[in-house]
DNA sequence: TTTAAATCTTAACAGTGTCAAGTTTAATTT
DNA sequence: AAATTAAACTTGACACTGTTAAGATTTAAA
């Protein structure tokens, strides 16, 4: 049939082309009209899917997330002993590695970021941002049974995620000029911890 | 005189109304034209001082850098010994501090920086990021005569730019909740390192 | 088969950055 | 002191933006 009225795929469709412009040209330039072209649709179809630009952008917040947790959980298998501290290094290098492989992911996760993020040791993780989730489960398996306090704990999760975030923001700051291998140095400063 | 024609002080008017903005509303709903009303002006009067958008903007974030440099070096100062190392736990609780003071600073200084940072251990500093060229001159202050190798002072420098930039980013992160104190949380792990 | 709902369209609005051309004031030269 | 030039401003216009309103087309439900 030639019916082209009707996309039939068009709120993944939006996400994916956003993401694409993303990655072509950040932020800053996209535009829904642009995402909509793209899509080979009218300006104000997007409407019908997403209530405003903002929530699109959510969205492809949320489909990037989804491939960052995939890439932070190919790091942590990598040791079949889940309670070996060697993983929260590989989940550290996979974190800063993941963005160093998609520089523009990292401003427009972190810009100004989509989901709360709690934390408080004993706060609610229900509705927390999943990454941040993620070692904090991660920090309470190895360490929980290990006799460390809760403010030890608190302590570790903060400092690691400062640590590892700060290299990510520094190695895909677009204007940092270093001319040796990333990975490396990264490597060197997780294990120096 | 009744002269309104010529503003006389357009140029850091501007500037000090973009800054002003930044702190209201973000830099997101920052509008050019909107500067130029808050200092009752034509749209198109900043064009006599800025070649564009970008131009104010980036004029706006050396302006902001002036003040981020002060509080270093106030923090840096706090001891009389310059080669004392805790000068460096000192410029690192400094810099955390200044953005938890002014958290709308972090993202407008970071998101689309407006200068290069030279990472590379005898990289040229002339041009370099003002307060990372700080923390690079300090180290070398402590560590140069120390003994310690070139590489080892770049890990040095690199590792501790990541984990105070990590803790100010996240303790700025407008969606972060923590019910405690920032500033004493910071001294905790700034200190165990 | 009619009705309702979902998905799309065009037209229009106010707001944006920026250019072009002209006006007013200040500075410089004669 | 007068004339000229340059700097600092003005209005008007352009293409682009997000978003709303009202209507058209297709699919799903009754």
């Amino acid at each position: 049939m030639t019916n082209t009225y009707h996309h039939g795929n068009l709120r993944s469709s939006l996400i994916e082309a956003g993401i694409e412009l993303i990655n072509k040209e950040g932020e800053k330039k996209l535009s829904l009209r642009k995402v909509a072209k793209m899509c080979g649709v009218s300006q104000t179809a997007p409407y019908s899917h997403f209530q405003s630009k903002e929530d699109l952008l959510d969205a492809m917040k949320n489909y990037v997330i989804d491939q960052f947790m995939e890439a932070l959980e190919r790091g942590i298998h990598s040791y079949e002993n889940q309670k070996n501290p060697k993983v929260l290094i590989e989940m550290g290098k996979s974190y800063v590695l993941f963005f160093i492989q998609n520089p523009k992911y990292f401003p427009f996760l972190f810009s100004e970021p989509c989901m709360k993020v709690n934390l408080c040791i004993d706060g609610d993780d229900s509705n927390n941002f999943p990454p941040f989730q993620l070692l904090k489960s991660i920090v309470f398996r190895i360490f929980g049974d290990a006799g460390m306090t809760k403010e030890e704990m608190e302590d570790t999760i903060i400092s690691l995620w400062a640590t590892v975030h700060g290299l990510a923001s520094i190695a895909t700051m677009k204007n940092v000029y270093y001319d040796k291998d990333w990975e490396k140095k990264i490597e060197d400063i997780i294990w120096n911890k």
